[in-house]
DNA sequence: TGTTATATGTAAAGAGGTGATATATAAGGA
DNA sequence: TCCTTATATATCACCTCTTTACATATAACA
């Protein structure tokens, strides 16, 4: 994440990255890397437990690919509960973002 | 806060609430309640070791006020260093809600 | 007399993130 | 061949911030 961190994010960068289609977790860190400009990064200690906790609230399924050749990696996509859910996060982020740049004037008008 | 609470936004907004002019504890929470359209809301347990945390830092200094027939407040005013801060952590949170508007598509384009 | 607003505070618990460390394979350059 | 980097997943101890609940006290109002 940035230098400091903002908390609480993680979970609507990742459903959003799954909403199109499954992704690996390696993969979900590189595409919210990408969106953000470089700007969101993040740290596997964040990323995998994160996972963990979105699959064990049944918003996310993952399954494992083993290819000959190739490592392991576990794939995951989103769930209709995950969907609901992201679209409650965004709302929720949203009404937040415009609250906070009002009353800390973070655009300074 | 929200229901689902936003963390870290706390030392931004009393540090914005303060930066024309000395305000009290419950007069911060009230000011970042109304400025904020009734989205932030403070509770105590995080207003006031919130002010503890920023004065020791050195971003705040209060002083106590007590006047006959009305209740103790401890009036706050920014330093030099909050100001710097303020500049900083303004900059910081437009970055991080420009990555995440971009990267969790908050707005749904 | 009871309730609400004002005003400040603490303790215990929980959530979520970080730095450090660990393991393992594949690809590419020296 | 050896070393480094990228890929890929994971855990542990620690830290910071916030919440729920509780505590105290005065003033205004019904």
């Amino acid at each position: 994440m940035l230098a400091e961190v903002r908390k609480g994010s993680a979970e609507v960068l990742i459903l959003n990255a799954i909403e199109g289609r499954e992704r690996h977790g390696y993969d979900i860190a590189r595409f919210i890397e990408v969106q953000s400009g470089g700007a969101i990064e993040f740290h596997s200690a964040t990323l995998y437990p994160t996972l963990h906790r979105l699959e064990k609230k049944g918003l996310i399924v993952g399954r494992w690919v083993e290819k000959a050749g190739e490592r392991r990696r576990r794939f995951y996509k989103i769930t209709p509960d995950g969907r609901a859910t992201l679209r409650e996060q965004r709302k929720s982020w949203r009404v937040f973002v415009d609250a906070l740049t009002r009353a800390a004037r973070i655009r300074q008008i």
